[in-house]
DNA sequence: GATGAATGAGCTTTCATTCAT
DNA sequence: AATGAATGAAAGCTCATTCAT
């Protein structure tokens, strides 16, 4: 294997393992010695693939956003009406909330709540981008298709988003009665019927 | 006045200063002496009121959840359409972000984010049931009413809280392209069409 | 002793503990902690009296600039003529060399040599200007008097300065034959010759 | 060309860079990764010329010297007056503290200063003997020519290289009013008569 | 010789908390 | 009740040096 690609996939173990941690434990009460630790690496090499804590916390909202905003653009492109693209989302995001639940924690815990850390070099939403981009694209296509009704693009958003991520923080406090999957239809419905033409 | 009265007042400075410093500049940004500092007061005495900073942390989400509480009780008791009142709760929200932001960006970036601060001690919403709680007597009411569809309340409750939280952190965020209050129409027209039976 | 005495005191332990170690060890081999444990202090309780290494490092600059200034400015004022003053600074320069080594080292391998310290803030010698203006009033005097010529007072400082410390450098390096002392006739004399009308 | 050769000239880069960016940044401040970028070179390489950041410290200053001592051996050379000659070193170093400062900052800055780094190997002054010798050459031959008055060697050394040192000093402080070689004549001057016979 | 990823001790600085007064 | 000096563990980060390739 090319020393580049071994130096990325390093890279990616990082963001991986960091990603892991601040979701869980929280972004301060994760050290970057506790990092390097678990990847079995010197807190100096680890300064070598990100230059600062916060350069981190940045890079992985990106890979976050990028990973979600893919999982979207596969429903987006979908043959499918609006109404079931919306449950397809509606499950994606449940089902990585149950497998890969630090993608989302890490949106709801680190990025949203640290400003101090994304305000410079996230503003205005830039590092989430990829992911706003999906579902703006989702948005206008049901809107273009006359099965959703034309609003405030953010409006909608919040609806949506800020929606999903409250179950997902509520499932993180552990007071949801019910599996988070076995939402998936009341939520979908209620998210069509909000949104519709 | 007695001196419990003077001890509940000063109690009660410290929750309003702690609270504007937590949520403007982050928790952990927050010091003791910064607190201390801006109400003239020295950090050992500061210690006489809350034994610990988490302690603090925890007794100002228990106030914030009793006032926005408080707020949305006197909604319920109105004579008016759950349809109405949607629109009044949203209403005193974002009339609340606007106002006093430091307590909504307390729940969203304070509390929502240091699960490490307030697992022990407010696991499963209770610091926060006085809010809770009006909401789920503002969805009892409207589904007994016949307004609004009976369904699980989290899966109501995510949507609404969920809506509003993130509204308020695309306002903080500052993407949104008007003022946050001229949204007030189409979210709760979206938040009725969601929930209605 | 009143507290704000007892801080005082305390304040000057801690330049008088530091200027010793940066004088001997240099000012980046001494550590805080260093400082700290010499002074039977905690490293926290240090930073309430100094805010950080450079900020020391420039207190003490002016520290030692003022007492060097006051020792002169006690032989500015005698009545006695320019070429026994530099007899007389000549001889203070080389005591204090030789009972207080720390301040003359501090001068010439502290100040000196960390233009990155003390560029900020001291810009322009402002944080020697005790001793600097002493030095200019003996020029001025001595060029007044008609016993020195009136050439740039630069030329004139750099001369009796640039010498004075040079001895002082080379004492430190062990390479003088003879007692530092021993010299001071012949360097009075010297200076004398260099600056007489 | 041979191999030593080329490994001469590249050592020869080293020293260079290295004095340069130990002269305006700092002996500190200049790390060997940023020695080796400027070379365009890998940090183990430059390891397999010189074995340790002191040891390259240590070389510089030899080689530093070498080119001074060079400079005043031509002056020594000279069939000129003693008071020419003093000129002339002073011309001379002035040129250099302008043309090429990073030499005459090295003496100041990094060698005058940093006694931990030197103090093993370069005790005395041994590492700067070919600049003290051609300075000690000039001062036998103007008491050997009864131009110069018959003192201790250091009392002179000190005088001359304190000054000018001390000018130096002052030009990197921004304080000097005039250009320094406009000081050349005033110097000279003072030079002499302080140490003429 | 040449590379640069990797090491890890050590630095400055912070801050919740305590306790003598 | 009130003060604020004092503590000290722990954080983020740096960098001279090594060594497998």
């Amino acid at each position: 294997m090319k020393i580049a690609d071994k130096k990325a996939l390093r890279r990616e173990s990082i963001i991986d393992v960091s990603l892991h941690l601040f979701a869980t434990q929280g972004f301060h009460k994760t050290t970057i010695p506790d990092i390097a630790k678990k990847l079995k690496m010197s807190v100096g090499n680890l300064y070598n693939y990100f230059s600062s804590k916060d350069i981190l916390a940045k890079e992985i909202i990106k890979y976050t956003s990028e990973v979600l905003g893919d999982e979207i653009r596969e429903v987006n492109q979908l043959e499918i009406s609006t109404k079931e693209k919306i449950k397809k989302i509606v499950e994606l995001y449940f089902r990585m909330a149950k497998e890969r639940p630090e993608m989302i924690e890490y949106f709801l815990r680190v990025y949203l709540s640290h400003r101090e850390v994304f305000s410079d070099g996230c503003e205005g939403m830039v590092c989430v981008s990829s992911f706003i981009t999906e579902i703006m694209i989702f948005f206008d296509d049901g809107v273009a298709s006359g099965e959703l009704r034309n609003q405030d693009f953010f409006s909608a958003f919040g609806l949506f988003m800020g929606y999903l991520g409250g179950m997902v923080f509520l499932k993180g406090e552990n007071v949801l009665p019910k599996d988070i999957e076995s939402y998936i239809d009341d939520i979908s419905f209620n998210i069509y019927n909000a949104l519709k033409a």
